[in-house]
DNA sequence: GGATCTCGATTGTCTATACAAGTGAATGCG
DNA sequence: CGCATTCACTTGTATAGACAATCGAGATCC
């Protein structure tokens, strides 16, 4: 495509991350007006469609509100964040300006436990893909992740390095989202999810199991749990008026 | 402007018209093909880029879901009532074939706390409503909702009688919804929650906490607690892949 | 001064086209 | 048959321009 750099980057989510940079850094306090149209096509050599891409699609996530004949200004700042929103926990992590690693503790095939294979659609006697990560925050360690993989959906799962890419990122890559089954459950931690995630056994964690879908069928049945007093679920819900 | 019809209808808008009502019709049923963007230009006489302005909205809305290099089908129906999706707990324990009741603890107003001034944009010194209620599923207490409601908006609720309703249904009543941020954590109870619910302080608990608008301006603050091992948050999430 | 008009700036809608990139099915080869 | 290649189709990004609709400010007129 035409790219303005070399890293993939399209140019209107450039000029998305200019504008964002300028509010976060105070340069443009709240309500202040914004570079027109015009003015970012000469700033950053793009058509008018592309400037104008960037500014409504900040304005849908409420960053910006613009006025016909006006202009466009920073609007106020509320929390916005997606809820239960399918993420990544690398970007959140990164999100609050931590780092993100991963420990790889298992990546095997199982002989399929039979909850699993209720999830996922599975015999019994047939294989299952598992994956066992924890997910450090900078040095903490936050989230651990237990993942069942339907090896019809995902061949390749067990050739993966998920040092380097989260289960997540690799299967949104290969089979892209279409539904999703969640369960929020309070739970105590048993000792394996105790010496992984330096708890003690006192210490509350939340637990999320999460059942994802690929137009072709359940592709992963994951169970994600982190202490409750490093992690909250957290976001912003918009009810349509139709539903 | 360059106007299909001399309703002021763009022909976007015209366009989105056309395919939601084919899918509320069942012409067009849930994983369906959707017409690609090349053939509504030739149906509608339009610019690629205005019948991929009609998909692209669609898709944001969740109507539709879009693969590059295979096409837009209709996604479904159940996409905006998710997770967190907005339940009345009677509701729900009645869902479940039990028998709900609740006892009102207190019902009153109060010096708005600072926490609570902030997540409702009330001045400190301003009052703000405030109801406690233990909700039981048959003869165990379940859950506890400690709610702030903004005067401002509901003026009339310290008058109603939530034994026979719940806040949940008079708020919806009488400020329907529009959007609403959560938390969700999990967390050991304090003294006045075990009490409430009859729990050690050792088991944990799902605490959402949860705030609600309505078009005029943030109406209510809740907290509610549940024990872990008796309740959990679950739901159906669709996966708009644009977002 | 006060009301009205004009005009420039800005956003909203739309066209016609181009190239990029991903998918899946048909094709051809060993 | 199995495998790789090719090709048509579809969506994604981007351009350069056009006209429409709205608002605010300055100019004009009374």
């Amino acid at each position: 495509m035409q790219r303005s750099n070399d890293s993939g980057t399209p140019k209107f989510a450039a000029i998305k991350e200019f504008i964002l940079s300028q509010i976060e850094t105070g340069n443009w306090p709240e309500h202040s007006r914004v570079p027109s149209e015009h003015a970012l096509c000469d700033q950053f050599a793009v058509s008018r469609m592309t400037a104008r891409r960037a500014l409504q699609e900040l304005t849908e996530q409420g960053v910006l509100y613009r006025t016909q004949g006006v202009g466009s200004f920073v609007a106020s700042p509320k929390s916005q964040s997606a809820l239960l929103e399918i993420r990544n926990i690398a970007d959140e992590i990164q999100a609050r300006g931590h780092f993100h690693s991963a420990q790889l503790v298992q990546l095997t095939s199982l002989p399929c436990p039979a909850l699993v294979a209720g999830a996922l659609g599975l015999n019994r006697n047939e294989p299952v893909f598992f994956s066992l990560i924890v997910h450090y925050d900078n040095q903490t360690p936050l989230q651990l992740e237990a993942r069942y993989v339907n090896p019809k959906m995902v061949p390749l799962y067990l050739q993966q390095d998920f040092h380097y890419q989260t289960p997540h990122e690799y299967l949104s890559a290969v089979a892209p989202l279409t539904e999703a089954d969640h369960i929020v459950e309070a739970v105590l931690p048993d000792e394996f999810t105790c010496k992984h995630l330096k708890l003690t056994p006192h210490e509350p964690c939340l637990r999320l199991t999460r059942r994802t879908f690929s137009r072709g069928g359940a592709v992963s049945f994951a169970f994600l749990t982190s202490a409750g007093s490093r992690y909250r679920l957290g976001g912003h819900l918009n009810i349509s008026p139709a539903g």
